[in-house]
DNA sequence: GCCCTCGATGTTATCGATAACAGGGCGGCG
DNA sequence: CGCCGCCCTGTTATCGATAACATCGAGGGC
């Protein structure tokens, strides 16, 4: 690395309005100082091509000199290649989806593949408009969350010609791709898990609308289990609209004991809403699991380090970002060798944590 | 809304690798198609320059027929602005940066600039990688998380010409725009605090690098507040590289209290330490505050919610995130403009909320 | 009634890199 | 000794949109 970057752009410096700055050089300058044609820099730039040796490095150190920086926007448009696939999670701060985000990340490392992350806030209208805004910018894959989309967004999915992955659900009618498990039977799961230790009158925190699919999902799924097991029904608290936080579980669970004091134990719809659960029992002096016992979901790092330990539902979610990735490479592969890689669908595994809230 | 979209690329549908997808639609097939020239698409579809009622809307109706989405690549080459900008935070999950990015992004809104975040995982090298990658797709502007970066960092961000903001800190030499706070006199503050509240062994828990430098200026303002009270010192215990997790708060308070029992307080480098710290001492039956004082850093969902409630610094996140949004977007107008605006620092408040671990 | 202005649209050149093809030199093989 | 082919490099055309300038017609002020 040459430590004198170039005499252009001294940018953001104190206030001298007047400066224009000099335009960023570009491969053709390279070329000139390089004593080249422009192909030769770009060949070897990318390290594609054959470039001898000896040009090579007169390249680079011209680009050390002038301070270059490829323009991948010029790039894409003439390779038909952004070089990027586009992710929409529905929020950055749950670890259960950066985990998975990462995931992505780890697989698509020195593949030539960057990430771009999009946060929808659980709103499918916001998914729509980041698909949009996303698409104009051509990416060579996108993954989403779930499997609920609007009619305009699946249309805009299947119209791009581009794969598609949806994660974290198993969609009744996918758009190509996915790599995901029930929520339903998750959450119908850890209800018989409860039963077989001797619960009985099973409760459910969980939102009041059906934004996060993932949580009605779950829901659908208690509702299931309970029914089956010929449980007492009715004992479901909504808290709310998602993402569900921790003081929603503190205030539902008051609500659920004041209505249906008969409950000896509850579902909630993620760990978060467990924690502020859990919280709420302790500064009332409800003992856990003695009063009232307390499952989660997701396997928040919060649920593995507070006390008592939460039982949860684990999912790896990171090995779900594996899974897409692996998926986004060989479809992006077989798109580049102008074909298409049939559309698979990859279920993960889950597994309940029992621990000592339950 | 029309609900047809196209005869194009009927893309990851089953395994038929022979069917070559029709390209996607040009504004020049739009353009034909509504009897109007690609410059006049073009001006429809942005919403500038004048176009007549009856001319847009054959215009849209024909992009809507063909499914057309407009190529931001080619628009950001010929209109030399690529109406993103980038933002590296050290990790996705983490609600203080996530809430700063959401922040920045909802300033964003409406403006014509999109926001594109990456996470650095805490490492310098990685962020360096990062910011070189944006840069190849035009960034208008750049913002970055701290005052530490490696040297070609610095002159990747010094070359670029385009507006940098560096945020959450108070970096010395600033590469231009800050918004952020001291790290240090806030831990100092809280151990001020601290002492006023009669604790006088002081504690603290943090990274055992300097790779998380807001964690390395808190230690030092610890250390500074401690030695400046005439407070007990050599109470610190090192536990790991960044980020800090839960159960390493957990071991640290153990081996803290093992080494040094006389400690009746600590302050931990962020929250989730300090609840992991809390969750052990519940779990060996130490009383807090009674056997031991706890302390946090962030004010994160979780202090709020947990029992007892943490005490903890206080930033406001989105905050930061709001003036980062504005100085960007006024740097840029600026720089349309041709003008380049002056390098602001913002200095934001933070605040000691005492709550019931201290 | 004439000229000016403005609104609506078209034309041309350009953004910066790369795909595709072309060509020149040199060594090996027959 | 000549030809084939390979390694390296250059030339040309193109990707898709937009800036800048040109054009044309209609309406309004004096």
């Amino acid at each position: 690395m040459s430590n004198g970057l170039p005499e252009q752009g001294s940018g953001s410096q104190a206030g001298d309005p007047g400066q224009a700055p000099r335009p960023a050089p570009t491969m053709a300058d390279v070329a000139r100082r390089a004593g080249v044609s422009a192909m030769t820099v770009s060949r070897a730039l990318k390290g594609a091509g054959t470039v001898s040796d000896l040009t090579r490095r007169r390249i680079l150190r011209a680009v050390d000199d002038l301070g270059y920086v490829l323009d991948r926007t010029a790039g894409t448009l003439s390779s038909r290649r952004s070089g990027f696939v586009a992710v929409l999670i529905p929020s950055l701060n749950n670890s259960n989806f950066s985990d998975t985000a990462g995931g992505i990340g780890r697989r698509l490392e020195g593949s030539g593949l960057e990430m771009l992350l999009g946060a929808t806030g659980y709103d499918r209208g916001r998914e729509e408009d980041l698909i949009a805004a996303l698409l104009r910018r051509r990416p060579e894959g996108m993954v989403v969350t779930g499997g609920s989309h609007t009619e305009r967004a699946r249309l805009l999915l299947g119209a791009a010609g581009i794969p598609v992955v949806e994660m974290w659900d198993l969609p009744p009618e996918p758009i190509g791709h996915v790599v995901g498990f029930s929520n339903a039977a998750a959450a119908a799961a850890l209800v018989h898990h409860l039963h077989a230790r001797g619960y009985r009158a099973i409760g459910y925190i969980g939102g009041s609308t059906d934004r996060d699919t993932r949580g009605s999902d779950r829901r659908r799924g208690y509702e299931r289990a309970v029914r089956d097991l010929g449980l007492p029904q009715g004992l479901t608290v909504a808290c709310g609209s998602p993402p569900i936080a921790m003081d929603q579980g503190s205030e539902a669970v008051v609500r659920l004991l004041e209505r249906s004091p008969e409950t000896d134990a509850v579902v909630c719809v993620s760990d978060l809403s467990a924690f502020g659960a859990l919280s709420e029992c302790q500064r009332r002096g409800w003992s856990v699991p003695g009063r009232l016992a307390i499952a989660g979901f997701g396997d928040f790092e919060l649920s593995r380090s507070c006390h008592p330990r939460l039982t949860t539902v684990s999912v790896d979610a990171p090995a779900i970002g594996d899974g897409v990735g692996d998926l986004l490479l060989r479809a992006i592969a077989a798109g580049r060798a102008d074909a298409v890689l049939a559309p698979e669908t990859r279920r993960m595994p889950f597994a309940i944590l029992q621990r000592e809230t339950t």
